[in-house]
DNA sequence: ATACGTGCAAAGTATTTGCAAACGG
DNA sequence: CCGTTTGCAAATACTTTGCACGTAT
């Protein structure tokens, strides 16, 4: 499922235009195998540690032409940092729970959160076309100590 | 009320220092009068618009020492500045609605999605601390033209 | 008098951009 | 060949920090 991603990733990027490199081939692979966001500082380790030879800059701009396509999601835990995770084809996406004590980020998601969130665009008079919810706090392990 | 908030703040600025300065006063004032969240640069041309001699630095420093008093609470809407806002006594907090169009931020509160954010935090063994919502969309404004 | 607060300027960090060279079609 | 992509380095934007001076207690 994670390969699906990428290989439609990687043809998109090339439908939009019309060319493809090696670079852009090399940061879609990578994210296509993560489990959670990553930052665009662990794509270029995490490439660079496989052989890849790949400028930040690029990574940047991968990320932003994934980013324009729709084909990643980018989330902002609040420390000023931007992450990136593949985008699932039908729109579902998941949110973060962010341990204080150890950092720890761990996915959920939930179908009644997103239809409150959904209702209280809705009542508001906008049309919901994204959002981010962050959760802060002490993990089960960092609470028990 | 706001003068409620401003004149706490400046009290409870002084009994961790044991020390109170301009800066700090002329920051939680102004903070005092604002409807939503602003940014330290905001704060900065407000203050100095009306006469206030107050360096970025302190502006900044100050709003650190607010937030960890747990006096204000620093909102991230994802563009990459800080925003903060005082925080309400009883830890009643609203979040924020986006409009991709014309860039308004509007406030709002919701207890069903509070309750929704415990339920989910605790299912997942955490004890939440913080959450961060933001919702992103098309105003009605913007959506009619 | 003494320690904390303040302001300026310099440093730091994440991200973006200019540009020449490499490369895919 | 031609136009896009890439990598490097320089630039940018927000925020933090070092340090000398001011100021409240």
């Amino acid at each position: 499922m994670a390969d699906d991603w990428t290989r439609g990733a990687v043809e998109r990027l090339k439908e939009a235009s019309g060319r493809s490199g090696g670079a852009r081939r090399t940061v879609v692979e990578f994210l296509g195998e993560q489990e959670c966001c990553v930052s665009a500082q662990e794509i270029h380790d995490g490439t660079r540690s496989r052989g890849a030879r790949v400028g930040i800059a690029s990574i940047y701009r991968a990320l932003e032409a994934l980013d324009a396509l729709g084909l990643v999601q980018r989330i902002d835990l609040g420390d000023g940092i931007s992450r990136f995770e593949p985008a699932t084809p039908e729109g579902e996406h998941h949110h973060h729970l962010v341990c204080d004590g150890c950092g720890k980020v761990e996915p959920f998601e939930d179908p009644a959160l997103e239809s409150a969130l959904q209702r209280i665009a809705g009542g508001h008079g906008y049309a919901m076309a994204a959002h981010d919810v962050v959760l802060r706090g002490a993990c089960e392990d960092c609470r028990t100590h």
